[in-house]
DNA sequence: GGAATTAGATACATTCCTGTATCTAATTCC
DNA sequence: GGAATTAGATACAGGAATGTATCTAATTCC
């Protein structure tokens, strides 16, 4: 145990650690329609029988990868603070959309023959089944909490943040930065509760 | 020109036309990552050897076929229903997000080695280079004649409606309905160029 | 009607990917 | 240290796609 640099091949946990990164990887690169087990095994430095002896394909070891990443992180409403709280969702958010689970989600959802294979089980693994995703967690606290009339936030209200982060994501390639963040804040999601300039 | 039932081979323009058509037809349903020559010609009942004689490639054909689809319709703004035309310019794009000139642009625009392909050129072809998009043609129509003031109209409040749309078709696949896209105008775009209830 | 053009059909070699089989080498466990 | 387990390496056959070459048939044009 003490000599581990002299070991030449990885071996259980830390070997499937290394071709769950892989796949996610390699999704990313060449997108779900151009996954193979020929791409995710150079990427790993594994031959295809190694991945062959646990998934019989390059989906399930891509699926496979997703079930075992963390699930993502819940935005934390303070005390009183709607504005700051909002844009610290939509930054876990766009942190999320960056990160190699949330690309390869992306990836998935938006390819023609992926979406199908994203079962509800996995979603509620990915996003920890929780009622809410990003700022209609913290909407629906401050609502709670009488901030604002709570027959405001509706499904399109709730989602109009999120929206407009996804859509600049898919538009520019770029993350949003801090600033784009508080806009849209201010001049979307703040109006629509009634709480305008 | 008389006995055209008695024609086997299509030629010229009706070729083109056809192959048009199948690619991007074959795009939707199988995404960029997997459009091959072999796709195409299929769904277009014609070898090989005829697009290559045309097209190096399959990226090429599904180019070349945006390239010859009619622009982007233009919303057309009437005297004075701000809230009617942002619904029909909303009506507008998930019409032609759903023709298939939209869903190829969005396939392309979703894969990852796609989204290069997509030149400055055609992009401008295929919105004819037009200063602004569905929603936002009309909130500038509105905002030049004093229906609301100027400066509201952001870049943010500008991509509200669209974004919304964007991500709800992202999301469920399904088009949004009449009542969803009154729902967006009445509870998102209103409320953030000061109109809201 | 005949020449020119073009679409369609077929064949071929190559590459990549798939899935499997087999073997060797490395690692772990007793 | 030896047995068991597992990772890595290699080989193989078959299928799909690529790109090219060649030929035949259909269509258009003069």
């Amino acid at each position: 145990m003490s000599d581990q640099g002299a070991r030449t091949r990885r071996r259980g946990e830390e070997l499937i650690r290394a071709i769950h990164d892989a796949v996610l990887e390699e999704v990313v690169e060449v997108g779900v329609g151009r996954l193979t087990m020929d791409g995710i095994g150079r990427r790993a430095a594994t031959p295809r029988t190694t991945l062959y002896r646990r998934w019989p394909g390059p989906i399930e070891v891509l699926l496979d990868a997703l079930y075992h990443q963390h699930p993502v992180e819940e935005p934390a409403p303070g005390a009183d603070d709607l504005r700051g709280d909002l844009i610290r969702a939509l930054r876990l958010m766009v942190e999320w959309a960056l990160s190699p689970a949330g690309r390869a989600v992306a990836a998935i959802l938006t390819d023609p023959k992926g979406a199908a294979l994203m079962s509800e089980a996995l979603f509620e693994r990915v996003f920890a089944n929780r009622g809410g995703t990003f700022t209609r967690t913290v909407l629906r606290h401050y609502a709670d909490r009488g901030r604002f009339p709570a027959e405001l936030l509706t499904p399109v209200v709730a989602d109009i943040g999120e929206a407009l982060v996804t859509k600049r994501l898919i538009d520019t390639g770029a993350p949003p930065t801090d600033e784009d963040l508080a806009a849209i804040v201010d001049q979307a999601i703040l109006p629509a509760i009634g709480l305008g300039p």
